[in-house]
DNA sequence: TCTGCTCGATACCGCTCGGTATCCAATACC
DNA sequence: GGTATTGGATACCGAGCGGTATCGAGCAGA
């Protein structure tokens, strides 16, 4: 049975748009259905298309996950950079509205965090170092480093920790607080996250 | 081809050893190769044994999976508990030994915590109201808010946050930390846990 | 219009997996 | 010591996987 033009009326998509297309669905479906747990057909029917797609865009199914790293946490990347991005605050308001956002774009990208957490855990089990994952956290950190010193700056306030542990502490309760709120939401207050951030800085607040 | 006696001169282990060979094993090889990625096969073979061992102890590979969730996390809130166990020292003090301690268990266990992640997001995935990962939590949880609450009312200093809050807070720095350390374990001092705790308890400390 | 090439669709292969039916040695019991 | 039962070993099945060879429709260049 000779093929009935699958899609449309045989327009053909510009390479770049498959890639697109199957680069955003399998941040979908792995995140959904884990990377084992899912197929690389399950992808491409998510795409819209075939398995030949896959295998002509990408190498392997490990090109592909490796793809997604690229792809995915530079992306995180830039989101994170710009939730760092100044205001004309007080130091305490400024922790605060970061914890915040931080929260809701965590609530926002349930997916997102679960996709996180897989490539968390295959970056650590292949050898942590080296990898594209790794490289774009250390950037991230570095980043994060640069941004809360001049804030701190700019505040004048004596830092209660070094900057790039500050950093690391910031990172790590993003993280810690996010898994938490996946699993048992009503547990962890919407804004938990900013409170101990003021906290940590030295600026309580007056609720 | 008759079977020649295939683990040492036909002894018969009891049920029960073979059992926990079979769980230890699994912790191992679920830990070290995803749980989707060890087979069934896998599993019996670190222990010793073959697939059959394996069904005729659990019905199902899911079934092994859900055995080791209440082994593992079980013994894990145990730890958990014995980590805030009380001493005579100053607030700033105690905090600052229980984060060294959880950063040592951590280091400790780096097996474990990849399956206690690969746990989690199995948790979340299969809706997270109800299943014996969940409900283990939130008996940790519980059981931190009151060691806390002691700790506190035995040091007579006002909480910075409610109990249950900072009991939230301690579990989700834990997990962020460990999860950093693993990653990249020069980025996270030693005793940066504990020196963040004595800071949210309002201890800074010397040195 | 013809031609050569690109690239997704299709069919297929080898392999591994979870799960089951069966078998038989070691034990427990009387 | 004879007998019933337990429980791990073995062989096997169907399903689904990653990956590949091939095909042919659509596009670009002349």
């Amino acid at each position: 049975m000779p093929p009935v033009s699958t899609v449309g009326p045989g327009r053909r998509p510009p390479r770049e748009e498959v890639r697109r297309a199957l680069l955003d669905a399998a941040a979908q479906v792995f995140a959904r259905q884990g990377v084992d747990g899912a197929s690389v057909g399950d992808v491409a029917a998510a795409a819209g298309f075939t398995k030949g797609a896959v295998y002509s865009n990408f190498g392997s199914k490990d090109d592909l996950v490796a793809a997604l790293v690229e792809d995915k946490v530079s992306a995180y990347l830039e989101l994170g950079l710009a939730a760092v991005s100044d205001t004309d605050a007080s130091l305490g308001d400024k922790a605060r509205a970061l914890g915040d956002r931080l929260t809701r774009a965590a609530d926002e990208q349930r997916d997102w965090q679960l996709l996180f957490l897989e490539l968390w855990q295959r970056a650590v089990r292949s050898g942590a170092t080296g990898g594209a994952f790794v490289d774009r956290r250390r950037e991230l950190h570095a980043a994060v480093t640069d941004a809360v010193t001049a804030h701190l700056d700019r505040a004048g306030v004596a830092p209660p920790l070094p900057a790039a542990e500050l950093a690391t502490l910031l990172m790590a309760l993003s993280n810690g607080l996010a898994l938490e709120r996946q699993i048992d939401p009503a547990g962890v207050p919407d804004d938990l996250f900013g409170r101990v951030l003021a906290l940590v800085v030295g600026d309580p607040g007056a609720s």
